[in-house]
DNA sequence: AGCGCTATGTTTACAGTGTCAATATTATGA
DNA sequence: TCATAATATTGACACTGTAAACATAGCGCT
């Protein structure tokens, strides 16, 4: 057969067959899809076609587009942990490392709304049949619930606050994504977090 | 032509040409969809047929898809603030109004959940830029700031108290709808959103 | 009454989607 | 080395959102 040289033999082949890491390479397709254009535009078609891959190449990573979605709620989660971790760790005291959580939520939550709003919607209807992304919210949800802790005796006292806390800056960052609020002077979007906390700080009730 | 005896006179006609209430019929069936069989399965085709029309027929009372998920959304605003309302109504002392619309949001949140999560979700990305949906949402909003107000002095103390209130009992109804948080003793689902309230009540911050 | 305008519905068509089945290619480990 | 598993492709199907062209019927005007 006369084909056009692709990926014939092993040097200087274009793509190989097998991509190598697909997995990952899709869930930044689709992430980047995600932020870019919204979830409705989101279509495993199209993030294969992203990566470069034929149209069910994903099925071999993925059983189905919510196995995806949930996959990439997972990293949402993950890395929203990881940024509260590394905030509260810039202050000491138990009410300023709080205070930096809440900002770090809300400021991920506002940078990358499109996922913040996947974490949270409707397309994966039941969290908890994807162990990955329920271990990953946990885990999130966790990160709260131990900075509520320090210096709090009863530990369903902490539970109560840590609920309250989330709550809290998850409703206000909800808030914030629809525009049903603004902050003061700010224009809507460029919205600054650590003035948001500062001036709603108080209710989380440190103690 | 020999037609098979539809709609031609005016008497013993199956159905008319025109629905009469289309619209409407739409939405219900758009609605029982959704909290039938969740928001993915959500097609403007469905709806058609459900209310016993063509496939298009929708697009002459809704311009995309996407008008038809925001009017019913809408819906649920209406619903929702409705609600809000007559449970603050049976009780007289502020604290006890605020209490009950909190926990006439939470209800809402779990008895409609598919709808609730509908009006949060990514599926609609811009309220603002659905009048009626945009009004319905301020309203909800505005019932539960009206609450916050009784007793409360100056202006933006009553609003900063009502982003918080909104923001817990908004928070509190994700976690539960997500499962992420169990009323104690109770089975999933099953969800006394009184008692929640009123564990949770005191974060209100009610003077 | 009749007549036309417009709102409302239908049919047909097309591109895009999720996903299955059958097949091809490569990597791996006995 | 070679069978076998893992990975990717092609082709197909039912379904979706939506545009275009056409049909029907209600309403206002003379």
């Amino acid at each position: 057969m006369f084909t056009l040289s692709t990926s014939t033999g092993k040097k200087n082949s274009q793509r190989p067959y097998h991509h190598g890491d697909l997995r990952s390479a899709l869930l930044s397709a689709a992430d980047e899809i995600l932020s870019e254009e919204g979830v409705t535009k989101l279509s495993l078609r199209g993030a294969a076609r992203r990566a470069g891959v034929s149209q069910t190449a994903p099925y071999r990573h993925f059983r189905d587009k919510e196995a995806l979605l949930a996959a990439l709620a997972a990293g949402g989660f993950r890395e929203l942990a990881e940024t509260m971790q590394q905030l509260a760790g810039a202050a000491t005291e138990p009410p300023q490392r709080l205070l930096a959580t809440g900002q770090a939520y809300v400021a991920f939550a506002l940078e990358k709304s499109a996922l913040f709003r996947l974490m949270f919607g409707p397309e994966i209807p039941d969290k908890a049949s994807y162990p990955e992304l329920w271990a990953a919210a946990s885990e999130a949800f966790a990160v709260l619930t131990r900075e509520v802790s320090r210096g709090q005796v009863t530990e369903t006292q902490a539970f109560d606050r840590a609920v309250a806390a989330w709550s809290l800056v998850h409703g206000l960052a909800t808030l914030l994504i629809d525009g049903q609020v603004r902050a003061e002077g700010a224009e809507p979007g460029s919205v600054d977090a650590a003035t948001l906390m500062r001036r709603f700080g108080r209710f989380l009730d440190v103690s």
